[in-house]
This record gives structure tokens, C-alpha cells and sequence, in this order.
DNA sequence: ACCTGAACACCGTTCAAGT
DNA sequence: ACCTGAACACCGTTCAAGT
């Protein structure tokens, strides 16, 4: 029988994220991966030493997936906010993946792309590295945990939110947790996309309309 | 041989937060809890139904580490300060144990305590249901998404923070990506928690000096 | 020298056999 | 009726035997 055309490390991660999106994390088995790609199970250890080197390279292929704009259309501000709503995105499209993001950093040229565009459209507005660092890792976690609490269902799945469900009774929950009890009809009516852009204006308002912003007293 | 006092789901659930704290998530197994719990690996299964269901009651446990004050001592802002601050620390003092967090919202009594306290912090300020509702959102997913990050040493670990140690060179970065380079010396050298709670100041100035702030339109 | 099948040391969970 | 040991159908990874 011929040999298979020879696979790249990028090959088989791209299988292994289609696996984890269909299957859930648990659901990838390095043996059933090896048996989608027709080779032999241990055939994978020549492109990844092991099960969390792989892992590793589907996060680096699913940073490469968010938008990295030159920036040579719109202004800075637009730019941050098409590239924050990409991060977003590329997460809900891949919400089994979602745990793999969140402690691997991006550590490729490619998987960087957006974080350097992200970066040079804040020095482009005249803000300091430092201030650009600290927004960074400002828009970094609310983007990460919008779409964490998003694709987890934090809030539609919320006791208060489907009083029914869950293992207290609407009596439990509106005697003990009024005030629970009193935002449940909210909390999954709010418009995802818009909230999130809500809150990205005002983080870049801190940094860019008062660029000046320091953590030291008065 | 006498019989073990009798457990309950609590114990159980206990048992495997300290195992995974100390082994990690992948480091539980239900036949290493059983034989720690000095049980039969099929006696879990009378406390929960599954693995999924051990889990689930870990993070409900977790959420009940969160401080949920009453609100009698100090401000509705300080209060709500002092919630989200205890938030971070519960995930940093369980690091193994966020991805569980980021996929199971708050069920049980216990567990929605801190909710409770922080809603009604908000209420006390004379902020709409629907505002603490989006107040609630904004605040959860910055909290978890900025302990997810400095959990998982997204930013200490980062490319540009040690320009020697990963896949690409120094001079691959400096080259082609700038602006992430320049960013490098400040990303691990900010203070934690100085940033996470100047971030919480603001989140809460925009529902709190302006609770009227709406999404629609001027 | 390279590749890989069989083997090892584990898993979560089912189920039937024991008390 | 309850509990649980053995069994089943998987794992990731090692390693030696094959080409």
C-alpha cells in the first residue's frame, strides 16, 4: 500500500481541532486522531513529543484564525475593536477549545499577528509601552472572559435565570436570593455582541482618552 | 473490618479539589479518590453520578470560598470591591481548578451567596435590575477572565517577556513584530492586583456615577 | 536508521455476582 | 436490597522488534 503524502505538524493539529470542535476535548484521543489521518497511532509522536504538544500547536493554529488589520483603514480605535470582536468570535466558534486558550499563550509569529497589530494601533495613538501593556493584558482578560462565561453558558443556564431547572426551587431562590431573583430576567436577554462592545469602548476610553491614567496616588 | 464513618458528597467533592490542587485536573481519577477516601472505586458513584458530577460539586464548593459579605461594614463599592478581590484569590489559590469554574456557574445556596451580596451591593445604589444584571456580567467575566490569565501565566510567559526561551528567536521578533517587543519588559513587571482592582474602579464607575448609561442610542 | 505493532500501566463505567 | 469486585472498552506512552 503507498505511504500517506507526507502530513505537517500543522495537518494534524488542524485534525485534532476539528475533533476537539465536534467531540469536545475529551473526545480527541491521540489513537482516534492517528486512525481520521490513516496512520499509525504512534506515528503523531514525530510531529508532537506529546498529547500536550499538540494541544499546544491547536492553540497557536486557533490564534492564527483572529484578525490582525494593517490598520491602513479606519483609525486605531476601530482597528482594537474589529480585532477584540475577532477574539471573540475565533472563541465562540471553537467553544470545546476554549480551556486550551486560557492557559497557553500565543507563541508563534503567525498565532502573534493580532497581538502586534493590537499593540501598534495603541502606540499609534501616542500611548505609552507601558499603558500599551497594561491594556493589553486589560482587553486580553475581558475578551477571554466574555467568551469563557459565553460558551460556558454562564448566564443562560444561571439558577436565576431558568428558576425551574436547577436544584433549588423558586421558592428557595426568591425567599433566600431576592436580589438573584430580581436580575434572572436579564441576564440572558442582553445582547452578547453589544455588551461586550460596550464594555471595550469604555476600557480604551481609560487608556486613550486619558492616556495619562497612572495607578500612583493623587 | 469495621465500616468507614459514613461520607458525604461533601467530603467526596473535598477530597477531589485537594487531589487536584495537588495533581491537577487530569491528575483525579475517581479510582485514586476512592482509594485516598479508603472506599471501593464504585462507592463515588452512590454520591455522584458521574465524573462530570464530582466536578460540577468541586466548583460548587469553590464558589462557596468566595467572601459574601453582609454589607453592614462599609459602602455598597467597597463591598462590591472586597467580592470581586476574593473571586481572584479563590482562583489563584486554585489554579488547577479554573477551567472547572469557567464552565459551571454558581447552583447551590452556598455557592450563590457572593452573587447575592454583590446584587444587592448594586440595588443599595440605586442601580436598575437590568443594570445589575450587566453590571454582574461585565464584573464576572473581567474577574475570571484576569485570574484565568495570571493563572495561567499567560503574560509571565509570554514570547516578548522571554525573548530567549521560545520557538522564535530575538531577532525573528524584534524584527517582525516591533511593537510586541517593546511591550516585553513591562508585561510581567506590573502589579497583579493593583491592575485587576483599578480595572474593577472603572468597570464600577460606569454603572455607578452614570447608572443610567444605556446601549441605545443619543 | 527509521517506523510501528504489541505491550504496559493506567482510565471511567457497566454489570453481574456476591452479601 | 444493597454493595462491589471483576470485567469491558477504552486511554497515553514505552519499547523492542521488525523493515
Amino acid at each position: 500500500m503507498p505511504h500517506r503524502t507526507h502530513l505537517t505538524g500543522e495537518d494534524v493539529a488542524r485534525k485534532a481541532l476539528e475533533m476537539i470542535d465536534e467531540l469536545g476535548l475529551d473526545g480527541l484521543s491521540m489513537r482516534k486522531l492517528a486512525a481520521a489521518l490513516g496512520v499509525a497511532p504512534m506515528t503523531i509522536y514525530s510531529y508532537f513529543t506529546d498529547r500536550d504538544a499538540l494541544l499546544d500547536g491547536v492553540a497557536q493554529l486557533l490564534y492564527g484564525e483572529i484578525e490582525a488589520p494593517s490598520g491602513s483603514q479606519g483609525g486605531p480605535r476601530d482597528t482594537l475593536i474589529r480585532i477584540m470582536m475577532s477574539v471573540r468570535g475565533m472563541l465562540l466558534r471553537h467553544p470545546n477549545a476554549i480551556t486550551l486558550i486560557a492557559s497557553r499563550p500565543p507563541r508563534t509569529l503567525d498565532a502573534l499577528a493580532f497581538v502586534e497589530a493590537g499593540c501598534r494601533a495603541l502606540r499609534r495613538e501616542g500611548i505609552s509601552a507601558r499603558d500599551t501593556a497594561r491594556a493589553y493584558r486589560a482587553l486580553a482578560a475581558y475578551s477571554l472572559g466574555t467568551a469563557m462565561t459565553e460558551a460556558g453558558r454562564y448566564f443562560t443556564e444561571h439558577p436565576a435565570t431558568q428558576l425551574a431547572a436547577g436544584p433549588l426551587s423558586e421558592r428557595t431562590i426568591t425567599r433566600h436570593l431576592p436580589n438573584v431573583a430580581e436580575i434572572g430576567p436579564y441576564l440572558d436577554q442582553l445582547d452578547d455582541a453589544a455588551e461586550f462592545e460596550y464594555g471595550l469602548d469604555l476600557t480604551l476610553d481609560r487608556f486613550m482618552t486619558q492616556p495619562e491614567a497612572s495607578l500612583d496616588g493623587p
